[in-house]
DNA sequence: CCAAATATGCTTTGATCTTTACAAAATCGT
DNA sequence: ACGATTTTGTAAAGATCAAAGCATATTTGG
C-alpha cells in the first residue's frame, strides 16, 4: 500500500522516518515542547528529544530558550520548524496582469510583486515582464535565486506534463513558450507550469471555502469558463493534463454562456467589451429586465457543463470562483436551482472568496507541495533548494 | 505524505513493516528463496530469514522443501504465500442473474455458481435466491461463513457509503434493501455493496484491457448506458456514490442512445425487446441499411456522453465494455470517429475482452482489495477472517 | 523557605537489522 | 570418484534505535 511497505526499512531509516514525523507535527502546531511532540507522535520522550536536537543541528528547526512561561513546573525549551529555511514562488501569468507570490516553507507570504501587462504582448515581451515581476519579489524579500526551492507558474489553458500549453490559450503567440526551460537557466529548484482553473482550486482547498472538502469542483468563471478538479484531497490533471475541459464540449453550452451577457442588449457603447459583463451584472443588480435575462440565459448556460462535471464526479462541493464571482450574489441562488433540476445529488454550492489571488495563491501551494513530495519521499537531509530532476 | 510519516514508529511496528514487504514480495513473484527476498525487498538475508520462518509460524507462508534444482550450489528453501488462508467472494446481482465467484488471496477463482432470476422478481424472492447462489458457492469449495474474509455485491445503480441502493435501479423494489444487513446475519466480514459499472471498470484494469493504465472511463453499454471511473489507478466513487452518472443529463443524449436500437424499423415482431439490439448489431453486420443506420445513430449518441466523461478526466483509455461490447465490431471505429471530433485529447479506445462476467470479477477484486486495505494498515496478526468495522 | 509539579539529562535495557563468519549441501570440472 | 566452487542456512558480533526508569534542575504555590 504505502511505498514504504514494497521496500525493506532499516534502523537509519527509521530513524528518518521518525525525524520526518516529528517535522510534521512541528508544522502542524508551532512553538512545541518535547513532551508535546511526544505525545502527538506517540515516540517516547528521549526519542524526540534527540531527533529534535537533530533536526536543530540540521537546521530543519530552531530552539526558543525557555522565557515567560504560564505553566506551572520548569520551563520547557521550545522547539520550532524553521520556515524560513526555504522559500517558494507562486506566479500567475494572466491576460492582463503578473502577479507572483512568495512565501516560506509555512506558506507565510513575505512578498508581493503586481504587474499590468497588455493583453496582445508577445510572449518575448510577456517573459521579459514575468522575468522582472520574479526578480523584484526575490529580490524585495532579500533572497537569492539559490534561496528558492520550487516555483509554480500558472497560465490559462491545458498545460501537459512537460509544462507546454497546448490545444488553446487566449496569450498570444503562448504555445511556442517553453517556460520551464526559460526558468531553468536562473533557477536549479523544480518549477512547474500548471493551468490557472487547476490552481485556482487548489487554492480554494488551502486557504478558501472549500477546505472541508476532499472532492471538489471548482468553476473559474469569467469571459472564458474552466474548471479544476479535486478528487480525494488531490488536484488531478488527467493523464495529458487536460482534465476538466468539458467546454470543449459543444453540446454543453459553456462557450455560449459568457456571450448572453456581452450580447446583452442595452449595454452602452462606452462600456469596452471586456467590462460588459460587470456593467450587465450591475444593471441587473438594479433591477434592469434585460440584465436579469441575460444573467438568467447565462446561468442556464453554465449550469449545463457544471452539471456534467458534478454528474461525473459527485463531489462534495462546487466553488464559484473566477472573475465573475464579485456577482455571486446573483448567480449562486439560480445556479443552485439549475443544478438541482439536472444533477442527481446535489453538492453545496459555495461562492469564492479569495478574489483575483486565488490562481497565484493555488501556485504556490502546489510549490509547497512540491516540496514537501520531495521532503517526505527522498527524506531530509539538509535544508537546501533542491535540483530538478 | 504516508500515513507512517505521522505517527512515529517503533521497533515492532518496524519489524511488521517489514513482514508486510515480505508478503507483498512474496505474492508478487511466487515461490521464492530468501536470497531472492532479500534482493528483492533490501533486506539482509539472516532477516529475511527470521521474517519468512515468523511468517510460516504464523500461518501466512508455507515452505517448500528443495526438490529438484537446476541451478549450481545448495539447492534453497522456497517460500510460498499461502493464498488459501483466506477467501473472498464476488458476487453480480443483475436483472435476470445472480453470479457468485469465491477465490483465495490470490485472486484465483475456485468456485463459480451461476443462477437465472425473472426479471420482475420482488426482493424477497431475489435475496432467497442470492443466498441459495452463495450458499452453494462457499460450500461447493468446502468452505464455511467463516472462511470469507470479504464480500463485494454488486447491483444496478448508484449505491451510498452505506450499501443502500439510490436514485434509481431497475431491480423491482430494491430500493428498501439493506443487503449489507442482511448478509451481516450470516457473515461477519466486510461487506461491500457497489455498483455494477464501477466494478466492471475495476475488473478491466485487474485483468482486462486497461491492465497498464491508471486512468480509466469505462463505459457499460447495453440497453442502460453507464459508467465506472479510475483515476489514478484508483476505483472513485464520488462524495455520495454517484460518479459516472452522466447519463443523467439531458444535453447528453446516454438514455435516448439504444432507444435507436431497440426502435430500429424491420426488427421482426418475433424478436423480444430484449434481444432487438442484438438483432440489429447481425443485420447491420450483414449490411442492411436501416440497422446501420441505427448503429450509427446509436454511437453518435453514445459518443457525446463518453466524450463529456472523457473532457472532465482526460483519461488515458476508454474502454467499451457490457452487453453491446460483443458488438464492439461495429461500435469501436465509429465511436473513435466520433469522440476525435468531440475531444481535445484522444484517448485510446478498446473493446472490453472479459465478456458477462466482468462485473462480479471487479466485485471480487474489491473483496481483495479490501483485504489488502486491512492488512496493511492493521497489520497481520494471525491469518483470520477480519471483522467488519 | 519548602513541597509539589514539571522538564530535562543520562543510563540501562530490549528489540531489530546488518555484517561477518562458517558449516552444510549441491553441482561442476578433471 | 574427488576436490573446487557455489549457494544456502545459521550463528555470533556489532550497530542503531526506541522505551523505561531514575536522578537532577527549575518553577509555582503555600
Amino acid at each position: 500500500m504505502t511505498e514504504l511497505a514494497t521496500t525493506g526499512t532499516d534502523l537509519p531509516r527509521l530513524r528518518e522516518l521518525n525525524s520526518l514525523s516529528i517535522v510534521r507535527a512541528l508544522r502542524d502546531h508551532p512553538p512545541s515542547t518535547v513532551t508535546e511532540l511526544s505525545q502527538r507522535t506517540g515516540l517516547s520522550r528521549p526519542a524526540v528529544d534527540v531527533i529534535a536536537q537533530g533536526l536543530v543541528n540540521d537546521g530543519w528547526a530552531t530552539v526558543l530558550e525557555p522565557g515567560a512561561n504560564s505553566a506551572v513546573g520548569r520551563p520547557a525549551r521550545r522547539y520550532q520548524f524553521r520556515a524560513g529555511a526555504g522559500h517558494v514562488l507562486g506566479v500567475d501569468v494572466g491576460v492582463h496582469k503578473i502577479l507572483a507570490l512568495l512565501a516560506d516553507l509555512d506558506g507565510n507570504i513575505v512578498q508581493t510583486v503586481r504587474q499590468t501587462v497588455a493583453a496582445e504582448a508577445e510572449p518575448a515581451e510577456r517573459l521579459a515582464e514575468l522575468d522582472n515581476v520574479i526578480n523584484a519579489c526575490v529580490a524585495g524579500a532579500g533572497k537569492a535565486p539559490s534561496d528558492i526551492w520550487a516555483i509554480t507558474v500558472a497560465v490559462t489553458g491545458a498545460v501537459d506534463a512537460q509544462g507546454r500549453t497546448i490545444f488553446f490559450t487566449p496569450l498570444p503567440g503562448w504555445k511556442s513558450v517553453n517556460l520551464v526551460a526559460h526558468l531553468g537557466v536562473r533557477f536549479g529548484c523544480p518549477i512547474v507550469v500548471e493551468n490557472d482553473c487547476k490552481l485556482a482550486a487548489l487554492a480554494e482547498r488551502w486557504k478558501g471555502v472549500a477546505s472541508d472538502a476532499d472532492d471538489i469542483v471548482y468553476l473559474l468563471a469569467g469571459m472564458r469558463n474552466g474548471a479544476g478538479l479535486i478528487i480525494d484531497g488531490v488536484l488531478r490533471r488527467g493523464f495529458g493534463g487536460a482534465a476538466g475541459e468539458i467546454g470543449a464540449l459543444k453540446h454543453v453550452r459553456w462557450l455560449n454562456a459568457p456571450a448572453h451577457l456581452q450580447n446583452c442588449p442595452g449595454v452602452p457603447e462606452t462600456v469596452s467589451p471586456d467590462d460588459a459583463a460587470a456593467w450587465v451584472f450591475n444593471a441587473a443588480r438594479e433591477g434592469d429586465r434585460a440584465a436579469r435575462g441575460a444573467v438568467h440565459r447565462y446561468v442556464k448556460d453554465l449550469a449545463v457543463g457544471a452539471a456534467a462535471l458534478v454528474l461525473t464526479l459527485d463531489p462534495q462541493v462546487v466553488v464559484f470562483g473566477g472573475g465573475f464571482s464579485r456577482s455571486a450574489d446573483l448567480v449562486l441562488d439560480p445556479l443552485r436551482h439549475e443544478l438541482q433540476r439536472l444533477c442527481l445529488r446535489m453538492p453545496d454550492v459555495r461562492a469564492s472568496t479569495l478574489g483575483a489571488d486565488s490562481v497565484a495563491l493555488g501556485a504556490l501551494k502546489l510549490s509547497l507541495n512540491e516540496v514537501d513530495d520531495r521532503l517526505f519521499r527522498a527524506g531530509l537531509s539538509a535544508p537546501v533548494a533542491p535540483r530538478r530532476q
